[in-house]
DNA sequence: CCAAGTACTGTGCGTGATACAGTACCGGAC
DNA sequence: GTCCGGTACTGTATCACGCACAGTACTTGG
């Protein structure tokens, strides 16, 4: 990530509102293809329009605690030119997992709406 | 809160999907009228049927924290009978971070929903 | 009279997001 | 030919929030 990356548009948004959330967002993100770190950064940057940007410390703890539940298989890409890339493949378990969290957002959803009333 | 309390129905959501929206809850509990604590949980509760308790010592951590930043004032309850009860009213400034989490809340949600590809 | 419900308070812990720091390689500008 | 910005990965330390757990105290019903 670009060092001084200041707040691409609006004002970053709380970081509790998202907690709990990046490890269905990355995994989203793997259910179509592979993908190295910096490229799931991009992703979810773009997909967002700017609005939302994971931050690399958040990304890569993500990735070691996906990884030890074994939820993504990591292995190093063979570059012949460029810096090394590491990929990120969604196991088996990591697809049941991200079925799960989809529907416990939708529900989380529903409650949070419940309660403030929103229409 | 009763002792004992097992999960009433589900498996409780995991305290994660809601971090960060407990203050605006409780404050959106408080919009119509002043309440005391445990009145405020069994609002939550009932309002969401049962699927979302707040935990106690959550509740009155938020109220520290609401009082502390000024969106509420609490007053104690003239009870001439039974137990004490401790009053919370919101205030001008909690109205308007109220307005605001909503806000956020709902650009949180397009932003998930948009990684999730939830249609 | 004592158990269960109501009601408030405080301490300590686990986890996730992040700040911050560091390493390393590449391409283009100057 | 070197310096800078972008790409790319890693590790450590910190902070806040939600919660488990523990405690206090009053009240009502069997």
């Amino acid at each position: 990530m670009a060092p001084n990356t200041s707040p691409p548009t609006g004002d970053a948004f709380a970081s509790d509102l998202l907690r709990g959330h990046t490890d269905t967002i990355v995994l989203g993100t793997l259910r179509t293809t592979d993908r190295y770190g910096f490229e799931i950064y991009k992703t979810i940057r773009d997909a967002t329009g700017g609005d939302y940007e994971i931050k690399e410390a958040t990304l890569y703890a993500t990735f070691r605690r996906l990884t030890k539940d074994g939820l993504v298989e990591a292995y190093w890409g063979d570059e012949t030119q460029g810096g090394r890339r590491k990929y990120y493949r969604i196991t088996d378990a990591g697809r049941a997992v991200y079925t799960q969290n989809v529907k416990d957002w939708t529900a989380t959803q529903r409650i949070i709406n419940t309660l403030l009333e929103t229409k």
